[in-house]
DNA sequence: TACGTATAATTCGTATACGTGTTAAAAAGG
DNA sequence: CCTTTTTAACACGTATACGAATTATACGTA
């Protein structure tokens, strides 16, 4: 039985997780990017590859609950990086469209993640890194396999 | 430069750390331990361990900031697991103590602790998942010590 | 075509976390 | 002592996330 906050996987793995999202939050604040928050990644990344998706397109690519993406899109577009466009062929349905500055901002953001990543794993070798990430795809995939 | 959110530790890191969390709330409610929330988890290992800490020890276990814990302690002590009491040698310090049922909840959240680990660790080898902690120890290191 | 169902997005309430600023009390330094 | 600094806890505003309920629209079927 574990007793041990630092042998909890579970502290260990979310302690991780709001310490890069600190990292990043501060990074992207004093890099030429501040409108740029860690939370936005998730879309930014989708729109780079496919721009135009839809609401629930987005969360699914992020993993987020549909609510959940209302409100990140909501503070994306007050930031300029995104707008909702209508999209008359099913009048349920938003198009998020990076803006001309959510275009701009894809490379200085990708130097700034490149470099946090870095920095947070400094001193543990590349094949480390690949086992973990390797185990972090599967415990995803128990999370999401087992819920049905 | 990563341009694919399923290669991106951050985002690896984040889901999994968000849905432990999922996996966690949703065993507490149904096993008999509606009141706990997997944010108390911190808390409450540190006080099973050593009873009647300042905030200030709590947080610094935690590893959250002092703000964070008064409206965890408000959440824990309004669902009746911890009391704040008044320590008279330095009236600045509250003390948190354990409640009866604080005390009484223990073997079954270790229990459903255990159990959700498990789950998400399914078809893991025991050793890679020493390794994984070891290497998110070693990433937790360098976020606090490059920090000054 | 009309009704029931499904889907897209949102709203609302709650939980979790941060950082800045505030207040009270203790400690330090002259 | 008295002033300055530090410390403990909290208040407040904001960001991030969930889930349940809501609204508008589309779809399937009788």
């Amino acid at each position: 039985m574990l007793n041990n906050l630092k042998e909890c996987p579970y502290y260990l793995i979310s302690r991780v997780s709001l310490s890069v999202t600190a990292a990043l939050k501060k990074e992207f604040a004093t890099s030429g990017v501040e409108q740029v928050k860690p939370a936005y990644l998730c879309v930014l990344m989708s729109l780079w590859q496919e721009d135009g998706l839809k609401v629930v397109e987005l969360s699914k690519k992020a993993g987020l609950e549909p609510s959940t993406m209302t409100g990140l899109l909501d503070r994306m577009e007050r930031d300029e990086l995104v707008e909702r466009m209508t999209y008359p062929a099913d009048r349920r349905v938003l198009r998020i469209h990076l803006t001309k500055i959510g275009r701009q901002v894809r490379d200085p953001v990708l130097k700034v993640v490149d470099r946090v990543i870095s920095e947070i794993f400094a001193g543990i070798p590349q094949e480390d890194i690949s086992q973990t990430k390797n185990l972090l795809r599967h415990v995803l995939a128990n999370a999401n396999g087992e819920k049905r």
